[in-house]
DNA sequence: ATGAAAGCGCTAACAA
DNA sequence: TTGTTAGCGCTTTCAT
């Protein structure tokens, strides 16, 4: 392995004078710089990463946290990231927890060894002081979901307005009997989502019913199993807004099981727009996060925090909107909002 | 930042016995190991991992190369390659290559540099000799696509036979007149598929016809652009097998706007099986790759090689099976092997 | 603008 | 079974 003191004595410098033209050539004499340039290049030197990583206690790696990459929302979020790092030089290391809370704690300590030189969070179920903690000493941030009690970086979009937006669109059709499925209520988010529901359904007037509001958890299952609730109701509903796409499938796979159609029958608003929800009969309209973006735009801020110690954590709200596609029916045109 | 030192002193013995105790505890007393694991937890001390890879010129790490996270079958299999490395105490270090070529060069860096312990490719568009250099000198597996000319350790599926099993399923229903839209062609995987595809028209008596023979690219559009073409020839097929289930969607969308029914009167078969597919409507009799034990499986056959300098290159062949759906109707019950 | 040299913290070969 | 010690290859301070 040819190392830096091979290239020092061919250019007859110093290591130093190597070091140098590797990580800040400015400040070596061009003439210098050239010859070591040269050296490097005859001698095909690669620096041992490794050997910089602890000389500098920095490895340009950051860990992301992701409940599960398999759920489409996060592989997009994970895709956005890791462009952003490559095109920054950084790599991305991959923390599934599987929805494990121990895991998300193990991997923690990732940062604590200084494995890696920041962190972005994709799930929140880190408790608070753990956290602040941990903001305190590294970069962290947040995407998506976002948490009270902890100053910490956060991306995310505006729940309550987005929830909202879903619900005045199903009203606007002309639908009295509108249901929300939440996602698990021990998220914000999820919690946002549902008062941007309750929000629109007051303000137009309509009436509010509780048995029309069920928790489910993202999952297309959750989604099915709660329609098959809905569907029971002596009155049920004429339309259903879903916190999540996969969940809005279920509910449209139970309501055709039973013999109704979507839409026509009922009239249904996803949320996040992923790729399948544009593919799955009928398209499905949804409120589209930006997910990509949201990952690029989190692996932004933490470059920007590993840069510059005296960061000031930041909360970033990004732009979302309703697609319009099949499941409501076309009785509205064009974009909402 | 408290270090060895500081153990070895508060216990009394010396730095090689905390190291020993740390990498090796069976070769140090009971009584002196307690002595320091003790000290260790009294000075809540943490090794330094960075020190530890310099020295060792290992990272316990592994790179995973994927086209595309976003992708299900590529993210599942991520899936079962992080859980694999989590329970071997390895990290996974995610290379999205967004189907760039120059980016996965890039990417093999990372092994040259010994940033990382090993490799696992979820892609193959490096070309041979590059890669045969590669594999000569470091721990690497392929998965799922394969290659002539490079003895690499590899895991995948027999494409050839699940190829054939897809189109027998569709003969024994009754089709004549069966279409294939192959994926790229520049993989031996989807030319296996096409071959079984073939074997299987041949051996039954069936007409081969060229016309229904097709390239796609896996994406749901291919399969959407294939199937208008298929649908516009004046005799058209009955029934596609289609190389993967996005295409299977594809095709199911396009034979929708025009007004046919799928089933009844257009039988599709996809490949895959990713989670959507039993989602999407009709359900998609499909080729259930077993994506996310693939990942593992590859995982444990780079684990071996990197325990063991003298490991042998293995091909290894995952069993896959025939999954019944809706998408072709009901006239054939159970699994077909 | 350049060089000399002191470590960073750990591991492992060797010695005892 | 345990200790001594020489580095691993690079960065950076300090001196010139």
């Amino acid at each position: 392995m040819v190392k830096m003191i091979d290239v020092a004595k061919l250019a007859n410098v110093s290591t130093a004078t190597v070091s140098r033209v590797l990580r800040n050539p400015e400040s070596v004499k061009e003439t210098t710089r050239e010859k070591v340039l040269r050296s490097i290049a005859e001698l095909n030197y690669q620096p041992n990463v490794l050997a910089r990583h602890f000389r500098r206690s920095k490895t340009n790696t950051i860990l992301v946290i992701v409940p599960n990459i398999e759920n489409t929302i996060f592989s997009q979020m994970v895709q956005g990231i890791e462009a952003a790092a490559a095109q920054n030089n950084f790599r991305v290391l991959l923390g599934n927890t599987n929805r494990n809370v121990d895991k998300e704690y193990d991997f923690l300590n990732l940062l604590r060894q200084r494995q890696v030189d920041g962190m972005i969070l994709l799930s929140g179920k880190i408790d608070n002081q753990t956290l602040n903690e941990l903001v305190e000493q590294y970069p962290v941030v947040l995407v998506s979901e976002y948490l009270e009690g902890v100053d910490i970086t956060t991306v995310c979009i505006d729940n309550v307005t987005c929830g909202r937006i879903a619900a005045e669109h199903l009203i606007k059709l002309g639908h009295k009997r509108i249901a929300h499925i939440s996602g698990s209520k021990g998220t914000l988010l999820s919690r946002d989502r549902l008062i941007g529901y309750l929000q629109a359904i007051t303000h137009s007037g309509l009436k509010l019913d509780d048995r029309l509001i069920r928790e489910g958890d993202f999952s297309f299952e959750s989604g099915y199993k709660q329609m098959q609730e809905l569907l029971r109701l002596e009155n049920r509903p004429t339309a259903v807004f879903a916190s999540s796409d996969e969940m809005a499938m279920g509910v449209i796979k139970a309501t055709k099981d039973q013999g109704l159609k979507v839409p026509g029958e009922l009239a249904v608003v996803g949320f996040d727009n992923i790729r399948f929800s544009s593919i799955f009969d009928p398209g499905i309209t949804t409120v589209a996060q930006p997910a990509i973006e949201m990952g690029n735009t989190s692996m932004e801020l933490l470059l920007q925090h590993l840069n510059d110690p005296s960061f000031q954590h930041k909360k970033i709200m990004l732009k979302s909107e309703l697609v319009i596609r099949e499941s409501c029916g076309w009785n509205v045109k064009g974009k909402v909002e």
